[in-house]
DNA sequence: TCCGTAAAATGAATCAAGTTCAATTTTGCC
DNA sequence: GGCAAAATTGAACTTGATTCATTTTACGGA
């Protein structure tokens, strides 16, 4: 029976093998320039062993695309504990998807990419569900967010918006700018200099259109900066809890 | 001389073929399914005749995604002259836009397809500026909605924000919303009922946010519905500006 | 009208890469 | 140590995009 479950194991460290391999090969060759053959002896397994795992490279890449968002998912965790006013803590969604992104650069394009018509019919269902399922935990965490502003009267309900409605704003302004940002020639033509500081001015402004509680005047540049430092540091610190005493 | 210029109209023409029959077959059977031998077959001509036209079959997708972002450009033409506010065109812009996704369903896909890393480097240099150019006039129009609205006093400019990038955050919430409600999965996870009613909302909200003159009380889901087609009527009007006198 | 040349079109052959599967190797157990 | 089952291997297969040697067509001058 235990060798049931070391042989489990073992394949798991394998597919992960795949994965982590797979990737370092598109950070240096790029999504266009992986081969499944190379992926295969890059980890010194034969091709065919690849597709004990895999059901086809669409699959695969469905699977890395999984394994970060299960790790975007992870850095929204702390936000609805964050000690922090119900606006902070949305602004703070903000600022976590975006240094997510910033800081895993092919994550982004390989999302757009798997959730594609073509590159999604491809892949398997298990696949696809497991790629959704691992989405939804933001959407929950966002969702609580909102209901908790709603809850301390910060933002007045409306009947026919759902909280998960309203996070699906944010969630749009925040995926808009990403693919403003990452798409090819759209920055040049759109000639935005700084998509991210624009993606916190927007939320602001979404924000205050909502009537969220307490108003933020979007035209002070500077408070909005040092806000979004501010919070910043508060998610850097619930990331780290055994981090030494706080310094001024 | 006029053998030049007839070929030049032949070789145009020819190419529309290409380019309509293939996206009769998408649309038939699905972007996955398009193969060039099929496609040079349903045009009566031989394979080798559509790589005159297209370095790849890459570039063809772009040329078809780029006709239809000129028409999609065309429709928003008239709305800096629409008889309106300034902030009744902003509204007119994010209805424009929904209609011409809702009813080119495939457009916006391709589009995504496109726009991928993959897809995008294995276009001809040509095509990639052909579809950066086709969407420029968009932005343009955007962009001079917003400056008018500056102009006429609706809308307090913000110095360290140009028209282009408080534009671009309407494009954000568009494209983030047709992102949403055309990528599987999403839509059920949202679990969103009306994308596009969302999505006007929400373009209502930021609108507010801004300090957009005069502002809505989003609330009053009555009157944004009554607004939004009496929009879409001055719309439809301006795109047939011979038709019979209005009835009320 | 006919001819020769240049341009265009053709589609079978080539190529590349993903996928399969018969043969081989390894593993776990008696 | 030996055997059956499971796992691995990688060469062969498959599919479909792309090429290019050959054929056909178009044009302008005699």
């Amino acid at each position: 029976m235990s060798t049931q479950e070391r042989r489990r194991r073992e394949r798991e460290t394998r597919e992960q093998l795949f994965i982590q391999t797979a990737q370092d090969l598109i950070r240096r060759e790029g999504l266009l320039h992986l081969q499944m053959s190379r992926l295969a002896e890059a980890c010194d397994y034969a091709t065919g062993t690849l597709y004990q795992h895999f059901s086809s490279k669409e699959d695969l890449l469905m699977a890395i695309a999984t394994e970060d968002l299960k790790r975007r998912a992870t850095a929204f965790e702390p936000i609805p504990g964050l000690p922090a006013t119900s606006r902070e803590r949305m602004l703070a969604v903000v600022l976590t998807d975006i240094d997510f992104i910033s800081s895993h650069p092919d994550h982004f394009q390989l999302l757009q990419y798997v959730s594609t018509e073509v590159i999604w019919a491809s892949a398997s269902l298990e696949r696809r569900q497991a790629l959704v399922q691992a989405g939804a935990p933001i959407s929950e965490v966002v969702s609580r967010v909102v209901a908790d502003a709603i809850h301390a009267a910060d933002l007045v309900g409306i009947p026919s918006l759902r909280p998960v409605e309203i996070a699906a704003g944010f969630w749009c302004l925040n995926t808009g700018m990403h693919t403003l940002a990452h798409t090819h020639g759209l920055l040049e033509a759109y000639a935005v200099r700084d998509p991210y500081a624009l993606l916190i001015h927007h939320g602001h402004a979404l924000l205050n259109g909502l009537g969220w509680q307490p108003l933020v005047d979007t035209g002070n540049t500077r408070a909005v900066i040092d806000e979004a430092e501010r919070i910043r540091a508060l998610l850097v610190r619930s990331a780290n809890p055994e981090s030494p005493a706080v310094t001024s």
